[in-house]
DNA sequence: AGAATAAATGCAATCGATTACGAAGGGTTT
DNA sequence: AAACCCTTCGTAATCGATTGCATTTATTCT
């Protein structure tokens, strides 16, 4: 008691009985006559017994906790991915120990490292753009500990992973554009090492293919925050009139804010003069924009569950066995007013 | 070995010395000498021995987790919040574990009962809407773990706190309105029995009393979501035309947006019809809407900073000594385009 | 009654790391 | 040579909970 939290001695000495009993009398053993957990039980109430998980954990080799790591929490698909986990986890009576690795892999290793100190049950990683190198979650597996990629996952590494169908996804999106009869469709792409970067690409481009549209070099940039949306649509607007696109796929929801605003800036019309689809559908966001946004649907919140089912399958196996999941789950084409045109 | 983790044992094992030696060459303890440091050092790297930071909890009754609960992460100020915590934390040595009570009660007794239970050495709360009984929060101080409340704050509890001059801003705010020439202006009011909802509704109602403004009862709604701040404007718009607002000031950013989405539906024109200003000043909300909504800007990763500084400060005493800091942070007023009247 | 069986509880080891205390070995002092 | 010291390392207890095995006591059987 003397560290404010009871112990199971604490209950011992106070009942003159020993702490093995107790420990028995409190998880309703049969060899504990009913008059002893009586009294256990009543005490541990009494006092507020809160069994000590430190000592549970390093007893089993358990610690009921999950590492996550996530580039970072303040977007918006990343916290419901979180969301996900944390509401699967919480009815299965797992913790999440959540890390940023604000896009650096120092940090992210540095995660790794922490999560591995504190022996969670498994991770859940979703990888930071700079990370190039693998050697720091190859070694999770290693141990022994299991892994399961969520969204932004590490084709280097064999193991459980959850995305969704982000070829498809843009190739929806593109085609879409095309419907509406855009033919001067440009990209915005995201990180080139990204594997979610280059499927979207590749969507965008076979989309293009397959409708006998032109792929221009200079209508593809790299762009994935508002800031480089804006420029980088800024660029697109000044190009010799009979170049400049018609349409706009970005590789994710901001990039495609940043655009519009350049887009407004310089007077022209959306979905008129440019029409703009972003992806992910961040829910906060592209509803409420003037106009409303397009976009590819992610959904976030079962990728989250998804991640942590494929973890507690894996955990319920006797032994790692080397199976590993690849779930690929669906998107859903949102269409809104910035890709509306009137003769619609 | 057998669990894939490395352990000193394992270590001492291989080096025929005992795990006490291991112990202190790992921590160049002086009683050891160089050459078996040296050949510690060496084995520990090579099979990258991570020391189990559950042993070590167990050990020092110090699990160098903070256990953090906020109502929901997916909210762009709670996750700035967090972003802070965990800055840092890192920088500290200190791991995370986030709880969401998704503004239920029963959950974050749960929460709470199960990061007592992983004895973390600190709580950084921010409690939930329906949070009206605190047993579980004086439980946390009751057993000598150190309790920092941010944001929503519970006064019922005496211990540090982290909030902003929610009063302060929401005067500013009413009084810009007033300063623009509005001379009707509602309020849409957050769940009564929050402090921060309480005090932000003072603050308007302080400033209008003291520029001679009616309160009406009925420009005083409670909405704090976009669906009942659409519901609540629509109630605004639907007064006879003598009693119709000319600006609302909404609990937060989200409803103000619901609002305006209505005012827009109405046909009416922000901010010549109504003017609009908002609260949070949602950075990934508030600037692109159309038009750009004022806000009163919190600083939340500022204050995820604070309240793990109190925290840190209060574990370096050397006992809980009752002495309680409750830090108020500034707000700020930020102009834009829903409160920018052409005659200005 | 003596033996066998059942019921209830305690002992001690364990998980991995730490640390107070003690001990062995080499060297120095008087 | 006896006494002492310093360096280096090991022994054992500890943190809190768990659990195989042993022990005690009560009960039933023959």
């Amino acid at each position: 008691m003397k560290s404010g939290q009871v112990t199971i001695k604490d209950l011992a000495r106070e009942l003159n009985i020993s702490a093995a009993t107790v420990s028995r009398a409190l998880k309703d053993h049969p060899d504990i006559s009913k008059s002893t957990k009586k009294a256990v039980i009543s005490l541990a109430e009494k006092l507020n017994y809160q069994p000590n998980s430190v000592a549970q954990s390093l007893r089993h080799s358990k610690t009921n906790t999950i590492g996550i790591i996530v580039p970072e929490i303040i977007h918006y698909f990343f916290s419901s991915v979180i969301s996900g986990i944390e509401d699967v986890a919480y009815t299965e009576g797992y913790n999440v120990m959540i890390c940023q690795s604000n896009e650096k892999i120092e940090r992210e290793i540095a995660n790794t490292k922490a999560l591995l100190s504190n022996r969670v049950d498994g991770f859940l990683v979703s990888i930071s753009k700079s990370t190039q190198n693998f050697d720091h979650l190859q070694n999770i597996l290693n141990r022994n500990v299991p892994l399961v990629f969520f969204d932004r996952i590490c084709t280097n590494i064999n193991t459980h992973s959850v995305s969704v169908e982000d070829y498809e996804g843009a190739y929806k999106a593109t085609s879409h554009l095309i419907e509406i009869g855009c033919k001067k469709i440009a990209h915005l792409s995201g990180p080139q090492n990204l594997l979610i970067s280059y499927n979207r690409q590749k969507g965008y481009h076979d989309a293009l293919i397959q409708n006998n549209l032109p792929i221009q070099d200079d209508w593809i940039l790299v762009a994935d925050s508002l800031e480089q949306g804006f420029k980088s649509a800024k660029k697109l607007v000044n190009l010799p009139k009979a170049e400049r696109p018609d349409a706009i796929f970005a590789v994710n929801d901001i990039t495609a804010v940043g655009a519009m605003k350049a887009l407004k800036e310089c007077g022209l019309k959306i979905p008129e003069d440019i029409a703009i689809i972003g992806f992910s559908d961040d829910q906060k966001l592209a509803p409420l924009l003037e106009p409303p946004l397009s976009s590819v649907a992610q959904p976030g919140f079962e990728i989250g569950q998804e991640a942590i089912k494929l973890f507690l399958k894996e955990i319920s196996k006797p032994e790692r066995d080397g199976v590993f999941e690849k779930k690929v789950l669906k998107t859903e084409l949102i269409i809104r007013e910035s890709t509306r045109k009137n003769k619609d």
